[in-house]
DNA sequence: CTTGACCTTATACTTACTATAAGGTTTACA
DNA sequence: TGTAAACCTTATAGTAAGTATAAGGTCAAG
């Protein structure tokens, strides 16, 4: 199967696959006798895990883990959960911080005329020392 | 004043000021006969208004354009509204990823046994078709 | 037989810094 | 007076995770 196909199958753009094997994060697959990439099977299911992974907010760092637990017959699933929960957790810290972002510009939006004037508190609240 | 000290009182790091100086973010502070910076308290509230700016999660172009506006005496108020709305719409559609994110793991984090076996639901998850 | 759609590589660009190297200056202290 | 720490300077490269571009080779259709 050549890289197009592949990306088709998967969602990932043909560059981001090239990219994925120029980092090592899948193997390399054979080459046709013209150059061209062949995929197996092996190495579709890889990217496709790669997609889903990424999906779900893993840096690529943590799909290599990921990728690790998941071709390693004896993991135990106690690391996966750990590697989970802490991301969870990320994504907790990361929501409370747009949340509080979020209010702080909504409070300033509702003291800003948005007219024709210059007058602007949230132009003020930005200079403010 | 100095660069370590502008560093102090704004809240930004040496380097990053540095940085913004380099990407004409802000103007080139006048220089002493030794080549060190010597800032203006102009020059310092520039900064200081880049650092709150920041925190509120404007990007390096956003600040640009409030930068502008800031120096705008006939600056209209509706054009920092509608910035600020836009940007408010950004970290609402955010938000709502990272919930989505966070529910499909907590999902699967609660099918996962998280002990010394090696089936794992996550895992699973992600090389499933 | 040529046009367009593929494929290849290498390189540069993106965001917003951060780190490093290699050197010059100033300040504190013995 | 010497020297060592703590500044300052520039230029360059690295980070994350791709995306874009250039320059070229290959393949299928009309």
């Amino acid at each position: 199967m050549k890289i197009s196909d592949v990306a088709k199958r998967t969602g990932l753009d043909a560059k981001t696959i090239r990219y994925y094997e120029s980092i090592d994060l899948v193997d390399s697959p054979p080459r046709r006798e013209n150059g061209y990439r062949e995929y197996t099977e092996q190495g579709i299911q890889q990217l496709g895990f790669l997609r889903k992974a990424r999906k779900f907010g893993f840096s690529i760092n943590e799909c290599r883990a990921l990728l690790a637990l998941w071709a390693n017959p004896n993991r135990r699933s106690a690391e996966v959960h750990g590697l989970v929960t802490e991301k969870v957790r990320d994504i907790d810290v990361h929501i409370l911080e747009l949340k509080s972002m979020k209010k702080m510009l909504s409070d300033l939006l509702a003291q800003c005329p948005g007219d024709d004037s210059p007058s602007c508190a949230i132009i003020s609240k930005l200079a403010a020392e």
